[in-house]
DNA sequence: CTGAAAGCGCTTACAG
DNA sequence: CTGAAAGCGCTTACAG
């Protein structure tokens, strides 16, 4: 900065403003040390600027698994949406492991070296996101809500963090639709962990569209995976030996999906002439499968602006909060492909 | 770090001494100082720090497409191998277009946001490579080397930066051996972009092991594509076009291979009877395909951390360097599955 | 209207 | 052996 003041022959002090755009350096001066400024490739030092205005430019994304295609087009369209507004995104993968997310929360926040933190959390509630909550951290919740433990302030800041995620109830009723539609009546979830918000609610969400359309709730078996795909694989050797059979399995998420499909293969059972399935959890290239997946797809982009919109608001509220100020949910749709047909008689 | 010190009853200076574990401490004021910083959940400001010591602790990683699958499970892993050495990432993703790369390069670099930058270049040669390289940033090369043009001061220094990628060389002879050994003799091949090294090398690798196992060079046919689906699709229609119509086709990227299978399809062929067909680059789900399909498999937990490892060293010395000083290549390896079968007669 | 000066939170060379 | 002080590169309240 001091080199492009003394070849633009001014004060330190007139770059920063006039760098800034402030308007109290005249015009042709603020351009020619604009010229001056991009002609030596001068770049603020972020760190220095962070120092003085306690504002790094940065935001942190914590998501729960990079392996996930899920989450790797959405940690994607993160970066893309806050490099449109001038964001850094520094990326951290907390692999569901609630103590490795901590982890980074503090490295994050507590060393200043973002503004706020988009956070998928990998548990309900934890140590670090009360610290996180004590300090006033700024936090957005991302796809999972977080059930807020604790009437303290932290809990009340943490209560009053946006949340993103999507609408998955109509197209959960379309997948309801879909199956009884096609005969079924015996029907296998595999859920998320139900120690998550995400688990329990996409889980009863599923069972009440399932029961509204007549199906039995005892003909309802769940079988509880971690978001892994092995744990899909394990989840339908549990279902195929429930008391109700199911004909037809939804996998309630993506990784946990394909594990079904993997292991529905092992057993030797066609898809969808013995059982059919649905995904939630969409891809380009599920239509390559042997059959096409019907999947639920989520609206990734959608989620991932108003992530950053939230984020950015929260930050220097220039970006119009979210419609309610405190949730974004863009809505869910059912992909029909070829997995699910007419229930074996 | 001032309140630690109160709490502690020492100076800044002597808690800044102890918290880096600088011997002058004695064993248990340091261990004092430790617990109250502990307990205090101070970490120190790392804009600060920055500014003091020239060093951020975060790396920046400028991938060329998150989309891709490749680089989005690539990704995940440098984030890994990065927080293993204490080291945070700031993702970038230029989507192959040579100027956002160069902007990030900058925003990064010249920033001082990073220590360094493990780079996937979108071009052969870049403004912003240059002038990282007058400015002698530490760059790291990954999947893609760089053709360094110019001979000044900075050309040397790039020319100097490791280069991470891998070894292509024995998977494709077992390529060009499963295909010849079925029969194949007119190969179709999907080539990334001929402006990059990378594009060369691997379509003219490809060539070699053919045509040294007796398929003539006339018989085999190039379509370039850009690394994305929809050009995977649109070579394909190209090569199905040409005189020397191939049986089989190799998809030089995930992606385009995708596109390629989509393209067989829409043209109503069947894999493998009609055309059989190899990708490079695997993903845990390529065996729910339609055929199961055969890909080259590329080593990416050994790339993140051989790029990370090569980054650190750069920074600070403390890891070896790579084997040869400048450049680590972990094999790759074929996956056999379904999508390849005898040439039709 | 402009520039000099203070101070953000660290680290480390230096003085006591 | 310990602490005080300087200074990294910015921004901005303040003095001229």
């Amino acid at each position: 900065m001091r080199d492009v003041a003394a070849a633009a022959g001014v004060s330190v002090a007139a770059v920063s403003l006039a760098l800034s755009g402030n308007p109290r350096i005249p015009t042709e001066t603020r351009d020619r040390i604009a010229a001056v400024a991009r002609e030596m490739g001068y770049r603020p030092h972020a760190g220095a600027r962070a120092l003085r205005t306690e504002l790094t430019g940065s935001l942190g994304l914590v998501i729960s698994d990079v392996a996930n295609p899920f989450f790797a087009e959405l940690a994607g369209e993160i970066q893309r949406a806050a490099a449109a507004e001038g964001f850094s995104t520094v990326l951290c993968n907390s692999d569901e492991d609630a103590r490795v997310q901590d982890e980074y929360l503090q490295t994050l926040l507590a060393g200043s070296r973002v503004d706020g933190v988009i956070l998928v959390p990998a548990a309900a509630m934890t140590a670090g996101l009360e610290a996180a909550g004590k300090s006033k951290a700024r936090l957005v919740f991302l796809d999972r809500p977080v059930e807020v433990s604790g009437r303290g302030a932290a809990a009340r800041h943490l209560a009053g963090c946006p949340v993103v995620r999507s609408a998955a109830a109509d197209a959960l009723a379309q997948v309801a639709d879909l199956l009884t539609g096609l005969g079924h009546r015996r029907i296998g979830i595999i859920a998320p962990p139900m120690a998550t918000a995400v688990g329990v609610e996409r889980t009863e969400l599923m069972i009440t569209s399932l029961t509204a359309r007549g199906v039995a709730a005892t003909d309802i078996t769940v079988a509880e995976g971690d978001f892994r795909q092995d744990s899909g694989e394990r989840a339908v050797s549990q279902l195929l030996g429930a008391a109700a059979r199911p004909t037809a399995i939804f996998g309630a998420d993506g990784l946990m999906t394909i594990g079904a499909i993997k292991g529905l293969r092992a057993a030797g059972l066609r898809i969808p002439a013995d059982v059919s399935v649905v995904g939630f959890d969409d891809a380009p290239w599920f239509d390559l499968f042997d059959p096409p997946l019907t999947a639920v797809a989520q609206p990734i982009a959608g989620l991932a602006t108003a992530a950053v919109r939230a984020m950015i608001h929260l930050v220097d509220g220039s970006l119009p909060a979210l419609p309610d100020a405190a949730a974004a949910t863009p809505p869910c749709a059912l992909v029909r492909r070829a997995s699910c047909g007419p229930a074996p008689a």
